[in-house]
DNA sequence: TGCAAAATTGCACTTAGTGTAACAATGTGA
DNA sequence: TCACATTGTTACACTAAGTGCAATTTTGCA
């Protein structure tokens, strides 16, 4: 037999991709019919036809599952910007590639996610931590991109800020888009710019 | 027996609160000699004087138990800016707050803290949850001061933006006071201040 | 087809975290 | 000073989280 050309990362890449999957969805199954607090590991490992030794060997809780979403969220956000071409001024860069992560498939998760985390200590953690991450890796790539030693005071600042903008357009997108009608994205995007407009002002204006 | 003026907080909430700061500082003793996940509750427990029960009746885990210093922190910077004059520019108030929480009692408790989450993801979501709290109790104070109906993505983005700055100023800080000649607090006061003059400027020269 | 690498699983074990009821300490009024 | 009510502490028992390890199954490759 001989072998498709995709050559090394075959089949067990595959498979583990869709255990991974598999387990996160069952994961937000529950959480969305039992409540947060309300599921066990067990049963979320069952739900997903795997044991429960196999659970954490992907993840380390029932709230890191969840966060799998949010993660890719945040992990195409960093994509996108890395993406832009060297020489376009910073926040034209940022606000391009940000407001591009609207487009991602899962939107509505990562909105749901959002709220359920307000009332759910954990999945904030989780979800805070998430971001925390994501933010350094973006800090790596800003830096690389202006030139590799810039003010850490600056780069920690900058990107810290960015983000935080990018948390408050998400948090007034999810808490109003309770039914989304599936075009919200746009929504979520002009949250986004209107939120890096006010800081690139220097918040000057409370319009 | 008459009873001293001190009144209704009597000696019941002192004993808590000492029981609480024993628990605290058992936990830090801990964190400090054997490293971040090589000690248990029962452990700290049994250093503070306390039932292992009675731990769980004042902190949720472990890593929360070592969050009271950031806490503390925190709250006297929501305190030192609501105590500003309501006519003082924005800006203003919050460079003047943020930079006077530097006197805290125990400031290089929290740049020991600060270093020790970026080798723990158990005590860094702790940390991240304690500056979401701080930042929920300061943007409602925000609020209170402007008007009390701002645009919600101002508010959010200022506050969280503000907080990131504080954030990356203390993670500067942090990192250059592994050993700190105690007068540091003015060291990370000018950190702070500088990282709010840059998002003042809205980022625009990368100095 | 057969072998090596890697993933899944079962099992045993320690620790986290919580409900509950008994117990001790504290504040209060006569 | 003595009962009494309130509140904090403790012991106990229990469920579930999380991990190390060795056995077992699955997959990739020659």
């Amino acid at each position: 037999m001989s072998a498709v050309l995709a050559g090394t990362p075959g089949r067990r890449e595959q498979n583990k991709l869709d255990t991974r999957r598999a387990i996160a969805v069952s994961a937000l199954e529950f959480a969305r019919t039992h409540g947060l607090g309300n599921f066990t590991v067990d049963q979320v490992a069952a739900e997903a036809g795997v044991s429960r030794r196999t659970f954490f060997n992907y993840f380390h809780s029932a709230e890191e599952a969840l966060t799998t979403s949010t993660d890719a969220f945040l992990e195409l956000a960093a994509a996108e910007f890395m993406a832009r071409p060297a020489d376009e001024p910073l926040f034209d860069a940022m606000i391009a590639a940000l407001a591009a992560i609207a487009k991602t498939e899962n939107l509505s998760v990562c909105g749901e996610l959002f709220r359920m985390a307000e009332e759910s200590p954990e999945l904030m953690r989780s979800q805070l931590h998430a971001w925390e991450r994501a933010e350094t890796r973006i800090r790596q790539a800003v830096n690389e991109r202006l030139g590799g030693n810039l003010d850490p005071l600056y780069l920690l600042a900058l990107v810290g800020a960015v983000l935080s903008c990018v948390k408050a357009a998400m948090q007034v997108w999810a808490a109003a888009s309770n039914a989304p009608p599936a075009d919200s994205a746009s929504e979520l995007e002009d949250q986004i710019v209107g939120a890096l407009s006010m800081l690139r002002d220097g918040f000057s204006n409370p319009s």
